[in-house]
DNA sequence: ATATGTGCAAATCCTTTGCACGTGC
DNA sequence: GCACGTGCAAAGGATTTGCACATAT
């Protein structure tokens, strides 16, 4: 079995925040009677190593690169975990796959999400107003809102014109 | 093979704005060298018969009471026509299945969705301010809106009160 | 007449699950 | 030690597709 930590770089300036939402893994964990086995932390530190949104196939990828052991199942059976934890979010863009995020910001739940049909990228932006404009329009129904979700599809102009998107790295 | 028209009943109001839209739908097949197949129609017809929200497997039933012998690969493959001509709308709500709409109504795009989790309909909403606020967003990205959606998850009050739901039927 | 469309069944994609084996507590 | 987790492979559900036959134009 081919096993390794997360290497702490320079470049890596978020380690300190990774390693308290690692343990606020563990304390999830133990407070609900669940073991804090080797295939959690290693997804839990794969999911925390990504800088962007991120797919089920693509964390797979990235945890076996940190222990090439572990399964799709198992990916799948510890994401629920962390987004019960707050330390992970969902992102539903309305594609066939369901996108994931870490949530080191604390729980950020006002965010509008903005799709680019082009460079196929999802930025996050802040949208106080969002929780505003779900309670007026349940109101009119007699329903109470539980969460709301701007979505925003766009192209970019650039990437129109000439055929590349600067954002596409 | 069993075969039938949709019935021309006193309460189907609307069977004026059927026909219409049935013959933008035949102009639109003409107009793109597609054939008006009975199956393509039956569908047409079974997807404006249905008021609410409706998934393929729910058309699939319904276009099956006007003719019996249409199979679930032509509602599949009929949907994308019908939504190109923009009589159909998909409306999606981050559900493992995808729901459709007829277009009656011209082309209704600022629409907000509030999905009730009580009593599971999707109610409709006017939501002109959606597209001021995809316009802001956007420009400050480099980007140019495309479409906008907002969907609030809500529950019902006296469902969670007394058991019921006033609007399950 | 012939290109387009159809039904059927199998294939696809993402995700979930049953089961025998492994391992934290 | 024993319950909880794991990997594997097979199942699952929604949608798509290859193919031989049917049919609008």
């Amino acid at each position: 079995m081919f096993r390794l930590t997360a290497p702490r770089t320079a470049a890596n300036s978020r380690a300190v925040t990774t390693d308290a939402a690692r343990e606020k893994f563990r304390a999830y964990l133990a407070g609900n009677g669940l073991r804090a086995t080797s295939q959690r932390l290693a997804i839990f530190d794969a999911a925390f190593g990504q800088a962007e949104h991120f797919t089920a196939d693509q964390l797979l990828r990235h945890v076996r690169v940190i222990d090439d052991s572990v399964s799709r199942a198992s990916v799948y059976r510890t994401l629920p975990l962390m987004i019960a934890s707050a330390l992970l979010r969902a992102v539903d863009i309305g594609a066939d796959e369901k996108f994931y995020r870490s949530n080191r910001d604390g729980t950020a739940t006002q965010v509008a999400q903005v799709v680019c049909v082009d460079c196929n990228r999802i930025f996050e932006i802040s949208a106080p107003f969002m929780s505003w404009y779900g309670s007026t329009v349940s109101s009119k129904l007699g329903l109470t809102p539980q969460s709301q979700r701007l979505q925003v599809s766009a192209h970019c102009d650039s990437f129109r014109q000439t055929g590349t998107c600067p954002r596409r790295g």
